[in-house]
DNA sequence: CCTAGTAATGTTATGCTGTAACGGTCAAGG
DNA sequence: CCTTGACCGTTACAGCATAACATTACTAGG
């Protein structure tokens, strides 16, 4: 495949092997850290969350995070302390709503900027997170010609990844 | 305001003044070409849901479609109703849905090539819908850096129309 | 005309997604 | 001690969406 340091740009983890160990546990050592830094309590709960997020590279649904709570720890929680804990992990950046699947998924961009945009796969449901400048760029010049002002922006593009489309190849061009 | 004839594209409705009955005439008579063209039955139901968003530019729930349908027939349709007569707008092109939102918008841009992109105004809820290429050519472009094949791309920026901008300036810049 | 097929609608029931509201627990600070 | 504030636990409900099946309407063929 293309090298990649050629841009400057991230590796795009969610469609690309790799040690994925290593990688949930920098991301928890990483909220961790933000957490510190900025005087927010990452608590049991939350910290659970974001693990189970950190599974993998796939959105989960709030009831099935929920459910996986459930499991961890024996108990049946019930909706709000799931959806609480996805809101603080969502406002702080350690994980993203996909609002095309009414879902959530673990940040895979530790640190950066934030303004990320998303590639579903729908063969897999592995969700990749890039920088969002490029579409970001085109999108904000449209709304300085319409005087709009930009608070968020979602950018989610669903298609094959790279592994789904060689198995399956029949829906490609 | 700014002239808008200068770049050649088309005038973003939604945030702008305009003759909206003209607007909404002209969405009705190319849906109703659209679907003779086609050989599609633009029936009853659903020539009404459509007119039901076209009473403005905002997106409107699923639900308060279902509320406005009744209201005009007398009766009390099921959800499915109003599901339905959606799906199919949005299918061929006369109406979008706004993931943000989990609503639907109608087409501001008959005969485009629909892949739009939308800015959602948090003060009004005016929805403006805009060729979606600028963002589009720069997600393609990471897209094919990825191997990823992009089937849909969903580009929504939410903020604050010129209008409401005007209005409360204190969340400015 | 009658019939069979298809497309759309009507109806029932249910599941998934998200939040309001209130009470309990625990730690920090006067 | 007693307040305050942040978090957690629980109940109840609101909003979004679809599966499954019954019924109606339109259409093509005999
Ligand atoms: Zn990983
Ligand atoms: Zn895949
Ligand atoms: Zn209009
Ligand atoms: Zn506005």
């Amino acid at each position: 495949m293309a090298k990649r340091s050629d841009t400057g740009e991230a590796p795009p983890l969610g469609f690309v092997e790799h040690d994925h160990g290593a990688c949930r546990a920098a991301a928890l050592a990483h909220a961790r850290a933000v957490c510190v830094e900025r005087g927010l309590k990452l608590t049991e709960t939350r910290a659970a969350v974001l693990d189970i997020l950190l599974e993998s590279h796939a959105a989960l649904g709030a009831y099935e995070v929920l459910r996986r709570l459930g499991a961890a720890r024996g108990s049946a929680p019930q909706p709000p302390i799931a959806y609480r804990a996805l809101d603080f992990l969502v406002a702080n950046g350690l994980a993203h709503r996909i609002e095309r699947l009414n879902a959530y998924v673990a940040c895979a961009r530790p640190g950066a900027d934030h303004a990320g945009a998303f590639m579903i796969c729908n063969g897999c449901g592995a969700v990749a997170e890039i920088p969002g400048e490029a579409a970001a760029k085109g999108l904000s010049r449209s709304a300085d010609a319409l005087g709009f002002d930009i608070a968020r922006a979602v950018v989610e593009a669903e298609g094959s990844c790279p592994a789904c489309r060689a198995a399956s190849p029949e829906s490609g061009s």
